[in-house]
DNA sequence: CCAGACGTTGTT
DNA sequence: GTCTGG
DNA sequence: CCAGACGTTGTT
DNA sequence: GTCTGG
């Protein structure tokens, strides 16, 4: 699954790995332990802007929820769910986003804790999860613009620490995905598999990671992990 | 028909 | 145990 | 996802 | 808004 990631990219590497533009201005500092509830870039392209890079929630909120809290775990989208679950049906229709990340962080339960583990992409690339967004609007008007990410089975490297994984598009696939006009849903399901094993690698970081406060690039360094296993 | 839910993960 | 906050 | 709180009154 | 359950 996903439930934490790292976004080290600055606005001009967003901006050209994915020919986007910032809408609006917005602050962007890389952000290398992202957890569900706060804001961050995604990739979206509207039927008259072009492609957009702006900041949005994470964890997706229906527009017909009557409160923003809803109390329900929207920052995980099932790959098998979205063309059937009423909360993810019009947003996988025409709501695809792509989520910039640099990695993702899983962990395994030992007898002496949770032990973070980083992935990344072996060519250190940017990752882009394929992911759903939602405009909400409250009665008093406010706006509430989120996201999910959605996740698949595990490759097989990734299977010793997880069942699940995100789903990360490959740079061909990109196009595709963001393109509103694309109704083709049995390919667009096609497109959110297991990333390929060999193109991926991970390693144990520090518990410092679990507490969501903590930042800085000194979490995605790899920790020397004397006394365990 | 109306009422009520609308989700995922991990753990048991 | 379960919810909220980050 | 994990960590940390989980409550009220009255007073400053 | 739209689906499921009764």
């Amino acid at each position: 699954m996903c439930g934490r990631y790292v976004l080290k990219a600055g606005i001009e590497e967003l901006k050209e790995n994915y020919q986007a533009t910032p809408r609006g201005t917005f602050e962007w500092r890389p952000n290398y332990n992202a957890a569900p509830s706060v804001d961050m870039p995604v990739v979206l392209q509207h039927e008259k802007e072009g492609r957009v890079i702006d900041k949005y929630r994470w964890g997706l909120v229906p527009f017909w929820a009557k409160e923003v809290n809803t109390g329900y775990s929207m920052f995980n989208a099932r790959a098998e769910s979205i063309a059937s679950k009423r909360t993810y049906q019009k947003p996988f229709k025409k709501q695809r986003c792509i989520v910039p990340a640099s990695g993702f962080y899983e962990w395994v339960k030992t007898p002496d804790g949770k032990i973070p583990h980083y992935i990344t992409l072996k060519d250190q690339g940017l990752m882009s999860f394929a992911g759903l967004y939602e405009h909400w609007q409250g009665d008093g008007g406010q706006v509430v613009n989120s996201f999910t990410i959605i996740t698949t089975e595990s490759n097989d490297k990734l299977a010793p620490i997880h069942d699940r994984m995100p789903a990360i598009l490959l740079d061909q696939e990109i196009d595709h995905w963001l393109d509103p006009a694309n109704q083709d849903t049995e390919g667009l399901r096609d497109l959110v598999r297991p990333y390929p094993s060999d193109d991926i690698s991970f390693y144990k970081v520090s518990t410092a990671v679990n507490n969501a406060r903590n930042q800085g690039p000194s979490l995605i360094e790899p920790d020397e992990d004397l006394f365990s296993l």
